[in-house]
DNA sequence: GTAGGGTTAGTC
DNA sequence: GACTAACCCTAC
């Protein structure tokens, strides 16, 4: 089994090599990573994702989303404020988020896809960044942008203004400055400094006479790689740590990963140092390295190319797709992928094992079904049209549904961060659930009940708190990936229920009246506190 | 789209 | 069985 921390070193090497998005794609689900998986290459991810959306000329909520996240990957490793160019880029791109929408419109579009996408990004997503602890992100730049967008909503001129800049050449500009600066700063691959200073060390021996035996080479490994922490020359591993801390067990394992590829060599004196000179980074050597994977660690899934690509269709990581001009839009989706960064650890218990690959897929799902400016349509995705466009593998989170038997579920826990492994069948040997005959043939199935999280709970807390409660729809779009298994009436009832819950928590009701409870009552506590609160005002938004 | 009353599943 | 949260239905 190869070992996870090396896995990511190779995964980190490969995500920065030109390689193919699919590749990258199945290397990220087949490569036994570490949890937590380490912040450099959760940053090599992101980055690899940006430069794949410039490459592909694809902006879109999931790039902003990308933006965000290194934000605060920089942010939790110390760094005071993101750098001018990061926050350049996410000006640019935000307001080429908006202003796509102006050039997309069809004759029949009297620009409201543009308005909702400034209502979504600017007012809320933009707006939230301001309170946030991002707020660096939010720049003069950003400002005057937002100042401008709010104005196209009201002024046609602005709008004309608007859609005679090339937006979006200005974009992909920003992210390739930010790339640069950023690819820069991160140094080369940690392998690759590792490579290059092997076969350093090796060519010297060649010269001064060594056998080139992998004895040897273990031997000048341990000592080269020793020196190397003391110094603190190399980038360090890939979780970020400096050299120093890299302490003799992971020592050993670099060791070993890199004499394993010595094994392969003749050991009488056949040892090439070219072997040691550089690690594989072009695409066919990729390929090879693959190739040795598959004979030894990675599972039958990358065997199966077809289905796998089956399944980066639903879920990739990084897109190929351009739906770029097409008017797509999930940015509303992406907008709330944070959760999966910033959830309770308490409710994600149940995808505690799967918490990274969570993180992985949720960077690409910016679009959150993670696919940044894609029209692979996947759960929860937006079509190239703005429209909500599931596909005939989407699982639809809030359609009636068969409850769980065990004896047909195909998932062994209910819990699973996968909803489309929790389809279940109906029981012929127990039916708790309800079955009421709408018609001669057809049943109406309750959903299974889902607990709300404290993330689902907070998150509708301040919304309502924001916007009012009343505003069910708009505080649902505003959190789409959050309330993704809720429906605007799920979060008026859950309102209902937590009104209910705390004014019996703080004596607001009769005794008498707390212990009637049951049936009705939290009806009515909500009502009378509150009622439709600066709905009016909301609305006019 | 939302409010409000009713129903049901889950927990203790 | 009581209680509660989640879900459903229907009127507006």
């Amino acid at each position: 089994m190869l070992d996870p921390r090396i896995a990511s070193w190779i995964l980190e090497f490969v995500l920065r090599q030109p390689v193919e998005d699919w590749l990258a794609n199945e290397l990220l689900f087949a490569l036994p990573l570490p949890s937590p998986i380490p912040p450099r290459l959760k940053k090599t991810f992101l980055l690899r994702r940006l430069s794949s959306d410039v490459s592909h000329r694809s902006l879109a909520g999931s790039t902003l989303f990308s933006l965000e996240l290194i934000e605060e990957l920089d942010r939790s490793s110390g760094a005071d404020a993101p750098s001018d160019s990061l926050a350049a880029a996410y000006a640019a791109v935000a307001v080429e988020c908006t202003a796509r929408f102006l050039r997309g419109r069809l004759d029949g579009d009297r620009g409201g896809n543009f308005f909702e996408a400034v209502n979504r990004i600017w007012s809320c997503r933009v707006a939230d960044l301001e309170r946030s602890e991002a707020a660096g992100l939010v720049s003069a730049t950003l400002r005057e942008a937002r100042r401008e967008m709010e104005e196209a909503v009201v002024n046609p001129i602005v709008r004309v203004g608007l859609m005679g800049r090339d937006t979006k050449m200005a974009a992909l500009d920003a992210v390739r400055v930010y790339l640069e600066e950023a690819e820069k700063e991160m140094g080369p691959p940690y392998l690759e400094c590792v490579a290059e200073t092997v076969g350093e060390e090796w060519r010297r021996s060649s010269v001064t006479g060594s056998d080139g035996s992998v004895g040897e080479l273990d031997a000048k490994l341990r000592n080269l790689l020793a020196r190397q922490v003391e110094d603190g020359r190399c980038d360090g591993p890939p979780d970020g740590d400096r050299a120093k801390s890299f302490g003799l067990v992971e020592l050993e394992k670099l060791e070993e990963s890199v004499l394993d590829r010595g094994k392969d060599a003749p050991k009488q004196g056949g040892c090439s140092t070219d072997k040691f000179e550089r690690l594989p980074a072009t695409a066919a050597e990729v390929m090879k390295a693959k190739n040795v994977f598959r004979s030894s660690v990675l599972p039958a899934k990358i065997d199966n190319m077809k289905e796998n690509q089956n399944q980066m269709d639903l879920n990739p990581v990084f897109s190929v797709n351009d739906c770029a001009g097409k008017g797509n839009e999930s940015d509303h989706d992406a907008m709330s992928q944070q959760n999966l960064m910033d959830q309770d650890p308490s409710d994600l218990k149940h995808v505690e094992e799967n918490r990274e690959r969570a993180f992985l897929s949720s960077i690409d799902k910016g679009t959150k079904d993670g696919n940044p400016g894609t029209c692979t349509c996947t759960r929860d995705n937006i079509d190239c049209a703005g429209a909500q466009k599931p596909s005939l593998m989407d699982w639809n989170p809030t359609a009636r549904r068969f409850e769980q038997d065990e004896d047909f579920s195909l998932s062994p826990s209910e819990n699973s961060p996968n909803p489309s492994n929790n389809l279940r069948f109906p029981s012929t040997k127990r039916r708790k659930f309800s079955l009421a005959l709408e018609d001669n043939r057809t049943f109406i199935i309750r959903r299974r009940k889902r607990k709300w999280s404290s993330l689902e709970e907070e998150t509708l807390r301040k919304a309502v708190e924001r916007h009012g409660a009343g505003n069910w729809k708009f505080i649902k779009s505003c959190h789409p990936e959050i309330f993704k298994n809720r429906t605007e009436v799920d979060l008026k009832d859950k309102w209902r229920n937590m009104m209910s819950s705390e004014l019996l928590i703080v004596g607001s009701l009769p005794l008498e009246r707390q212990k009637e409870g049951g049936k009705g009552d939290h009806q009515q506590t909500y009502n009378h506190s509150f009622s439709g609160l600066e709905k009016s005002h909301w609305k006019k938004i």
